[in-house]
DNA sequence: CGCTTTTGACCCGCGC
DNA sequence: GCGCGGGTCAAAAGCG
């Protein structure tokens, strides 16, 4: 503090000034958020006394500049006076001179934190590497027990960083099912994708996926001349795409997450923007499935599928696929945010399903569903058991979560839905004696403990809304949707990382511990039920998108109701997953090789009406 | 004119 | 190898 000596020899009122500022914006614990600022600062305060400097070469020694100004001052007084105007400038003067040595110590400081923070930075980076090899050579000796680390550790190093093609998606999936060395595969990906991760951040890797397969691995000597063909369209695809194409890169891609809710409208309203590109006759629907992309952004891989059920034409169900890589319209949040919980906690818990089939352990399957708690025991009557290998299509090897919003006969006074956790293999469906209210006003945002739209576990809340015994779900403020989706986000990538670490306490292959980790994680029903919130209460989506898809959630309202006495119990009479879901669902003697929690909701929606008709009406008609 | 929808063709995986 | 079915492409048509 030298400089500030001298400085205050010459000027002690400014001085003092000076030396609080500096006091106060020297703070140690300044955070790192705020050195870009004075960084950028510290550039104008250069600027700044440069220009201010007049005599040459002496801009960086205050003791110079103090001289100097006495030197003027006394020149003034001399030979002018004293007067008020040429005081007030000398103070200026000093003023901006005391400022320039004081900035000048604080982008030191920065400069410090800079060179701290970036050694910091290397030093993590060098452990990283050190880590990442030493699992490398640990999983090249055994391979098949360090799969499941070797994917929660990618899992972790590449969350959102997909920019894989949806084609490829199931091509990863398919080939691995069809049972090529599986071993073998976890060597090649093990390497690759971390070779991948570390020299090429735009690399489609599949470190994410539940199996590994060499298609993934550019320049698989294996590899078919049609996976070459489709490797050579995702490197075109990622090399020429921009970083959102990268970010977009996400484990959850290959999950689906299927909502069924019975809906007038052609397609339900989830806030975002979608162009349909086809539309199939699904064998044993007569009604036609259509495929919808996502328009929002040119490179946005998440798709979906919309499909009537064939035995009650009232039943709309959806599958989303993919991730949004790009800002979402508030309305939308919740559905991605929910559809890529859903789709990762999925796929983390069925990542190692490449070996044998689904068992589930004995006991009770505890449904933390924010704060309530639910039990079922396993040989409970109430649970209802059927496999769901996809919500569209019965031999489709996709995971896939389904959002039942359908209601039940069983319950006159509340409706029930269904979620329904389907893997490769045997689905599991969970009963809970509970109320849900879907609020999508601004009083039900008040009256709801976390209706405000931040998703909470806090204890508080949950308490509270147990006393209540109703699960408010409301939809999220408009101002606040950042912050909610901010937070949504945070939650599935954090339990991303404590569901694949889980995973490797869990046993290999167990459907039910992927369950688990999906029903338990608070996170992931906060974002199913802001899913559904966002799915029933429709009142800003589709009108404020302007997408070709209105909304249903109104039509929800005065549709919903008892209606599952079209659940038949009659064997599904084909194909069709909508149908054979129904009567799965639904069946009093269901396979014995899965588990049903039923979550009651009452639906007291209230949902401006938005809805409109669609030209995409006509898609029920034949293709 | 630009965007969306329609729709037949095509590709691909899978089962036989 | 062939056929089937799901999914996608892309040209044409529709629409505002």
């Amino acid at each position: 503090m030298t400089k500030m000596d001298v400085i205050r020899r010459a000027d002690h009122e400014v001085v003092l000034n000076e030396d609080e500022r500096a006091d106060s914006s020297g703070d140690e614990g300044s955070c790192r958020e705020g050195i870009a600022t004075k960084v950028g600062s510290e550039r104008a305060y250069h600027e700044n006394d440069d220009r201010k400097s007049s005599s040459p070469k002496h801009g960086d020694s205050g003791k110079q500049v103090v001289v100097a100004t006495k030197q003027e001052r006394t020149t003034m007084e001399a030979d002018a006076g004293e007067s008020s105007s040429q005081k007030e400038l000398d103070d200026q003067l000093e003023s901006a001179r005391a400022e320039m040595v004081e900035a000048r110590e604080e982008n030191q400081r920065l400069k410090i934190y800079l060179d701290r923070i970036v050694k910091d930075y290397r030093t993590l980076q060098t452990q990283f590497y050190d880590i990442t090899q030493q699992e490398k050579t640990k999983k090249s000796t055994d391979p098949v027990d360090d799969h499941q680390e070797n994917e929660h550790e990618l899992v972790s190093l590449t969350l959102g960083r997909s920019s894989r093609e949806p084609k490829r998606d199931g091509e990863n999936y398919k080939t691995s099912s069809r049972g090529e060395n599986h071993d073998e595969q976890v060597k090649k990906s093990l390497s690759l994708g971390l070779h991948y991760t570390f020299e090429a951040s735009k690399s489609d890797t599949n470190e994410t996926l539940p199996n590994l397969s060499p298609v993934n691995s550019f320049g698989e000597p294996k590899e078919e001349a049609g996976e070459t063909w489709q490797r050579s369209k995702a490197l075109k695809t990622m090399r020429g795409g921009d970083d959102e194409v990268i970010m977009q890169q996400n484990p959850a891609k290959k999950a689906r997450v299927s909502v069924r809710a019975r809906c007038d409208t052609p397609t339900m309203n989830d806030g975002c923007q979608w162009r349909k590109y086809g539309q199939k006759i699904a064998k044993g629907n007569p009604c036609p499935r259509a495929y919808y992309r996502c328009t929002a952004a040119p490179s946005c891989p998440v798709r979906k599928q919309v499909q009537r059920c064939a035995e009650d034409m009232t039943i709309l169900t959806t599958t989303y696929e993919g991730t949004h890589n790009h800002p979402l319209p508030i309305s939308a949040t919740s559905m991605a945010s929910t559809t890529s919980a859903a789709a990762s906690m999925l796929l983390s818990g069925s990542s190692s399903s490449s070996g044998s089939g689904p068992s589930f352990n004995s006991g009770t399957i505890a449904v933390d569903l924010h704060g309530q708690k639910y039990y079922l025991p396993d040989n409970s009557k109430s649970k209802q058991f059927y496999l769901n290998n996809s919500s569209l299509s019965s031999s489709s090897p996709y995971p896939t979560i389904t959002l039942d919003l359908t209601s039940s006969p069983s319950s006159a006074a509340s409706h029930f839905s269904r979620f329904t956790a389907s893997t490769y293999g045997p689905a599991i469906q969970k009963v809970a004696p509970t109320s849900l209210n879907f609020g999508s006003s601004e009083s039900s945002n008040a009256m709801a403990p976390w209706g405000n739209g931040f998703l909470t576990t806090s204890s508080q809340y949950s308490h509270s809304r147990n006393q209540l015994g109703t699960l408010n779900i409301g939809r999220p403020a408009m101002d606040q949707s950042n912050i909610y989706d901010q937070f949504c986000m945070q939650k599935i990538n954090d339990h991303l990382a404590a569901a694949t670490s889980q995973q490797t306490q869990l046993p290999a292959d167990t459907i039910a511990a992927a369950t688990k980790a999906i029903t338990a994680d608070p996170s992931f029903q906060s974002a199913l039920a802001a899913a559904l919130s966002s799915i029933i209460g429709t009142g800003t989506g589709g009108s404020a998108t302007g997408g070709a898809n209105p909304g249903c959630g109104n039509n929800l309202v005065p549709k919903w109701g008892p209606v599952t006495n079209s659940f038949s119990s009659s064997p599904p009479p084909n194909g069709n997953p909508c149908a054979s879901y129904l009567n799965k669902t639904t069946s009093s003697q269901p396979p014995a090789s899965s588990k049903t929690i039923f979550v009651p909701l009452s639906l007291p929606f209230s949902t401006p009406s938005n809805a409109s008709a669609s030209p995409a009406d006509k898609s029920d008609r034949a293709n």
